[in-house]
DNA sequence: CATTGATGTATCGGAGCGATATAGTGAGAT
DNA sequence: ATCTCACTATATCGCTCCGATACATCAATG
């Protein structure tokens, strides 16, 4: 997931560790942190697999640091063929709650037949979610706790809500697809 | 996590490792699933500090397993002691998402003062990540992807209602606790 | 009678988190 | 002037939890 992430950012320019934190935050809107306990240790085996490289000396000196502290990276060749590689994949896990936002924020890079597969893989999943909360809800009599009632309310809307805001990106990845009519 | 929430639901009833998973599953509303990767072992670390205690023998034979597969759990008195104390904490990171579904479930066994505190820090933090997306999607200018636009759109709207849920909360609270007028 | 699906326990490797350590920098407060 | 606070920046450690997998039994379906 994060080695997904990290290819992705880099893919528009080189960054360095703690930037790259900052720009995963606005870009998954707080959705997801990447704390630096894992960016750290993925930033080395990227470049131990020569995915990502470190740059050498900063060519241009407008931040003077004789201090250096950065280490920025950047993608290679190998990087961006795996980074191809990973988003044209779309496999069952790419649906779940902790990948899907990090594939969407790489959408426009990944091929249209791909984004298909995933958003109908993420309805089928949220339906499953809602629908499994309808049944709980419905169960007559047992006597549930006012608060996991409340729990579960909003849980039926939110899924709800993500069902249909699916649905209006099917259908706009539909109206893109077929041009005609 | 994992420890708050077996002892939560043993609190109510013995029960085996399977039966525990499907509760949970219900109760958080597919919220969090618990995989048994985490499960079983934390039963194991949780019976090792006698927490919690194998039932020896079924009492009741209406289900006659010659073959004993299920290993029946029960709170112990220490358990119950660490519940209780694990339920009136309600540190920062209890409003966290990952906590805050299971600290809700069990909130008729919280004291009202805690109660307050969570629903109030889960607002501070829910409100935290919807200002900062409006801040990004604020920043006018700066080629936005589509998709990513999208995404910070569900992610707003999806915060604002939390947002709403927990006034509500939290008013219904603060009116049972004064109930004159 | 055979396959499928639910019940049931369990382990392994790995991803990611939260806390923590360290250190330089710039700005405002005292 | 110095002090403190917040931000920039890198890094590690221990832990929790997940996903995959394995293996058994039982019930129903075909």
């Amino acid at each position: 997931m994060l080695e997904l992430a990290v290819l992705g950012l880099l893919h528009e320019a080189p960054m360095h560790g703690y930037e790259l934190r900052k720009r995963l935050g606005s870009l998954l809107g707080g959705l997801r942190a990447f704390s630096y306990g894992s960016l750290y240790p993925t930033l080395r085996r990227l470049l131990q697999a020569e995915l990502i490289a470190e740059e050498g000396d900063e060519p241009d000196a407008r931040l003077a640091w004789n201090r250096r502290a950065r280490r920025v990276y950047k993608l290679t060749a190998e990087g961006k063929e795996r980074f191809a590689e990973l988003l044209a994949e779309g496999g069952p896990q790419t649906w779940e709650d902790s990948s899907f936002g990090v594939h969407l924020a790489f959408f426009s890079r990944t091929p249209a037949e791909t984004r298909m597969r995933i958003l109908e893989g993420r309805r089928r999943r949220v339906e499953e979610r809602r629908d499994g909360l309808r049944t709980v809800m419905g169960r007559a009599g047992e006597h549930i706790d006012r608060y996991t009632r409340e729990l579960h309310r909003l849980g039926l809307e939110s899924t709800e809500r993500e069902v249909r805001w699916l649905n209006e990106l099917i259908a706009s990845e539909k109206a893109e697809q077929d041009p005609q009519e």
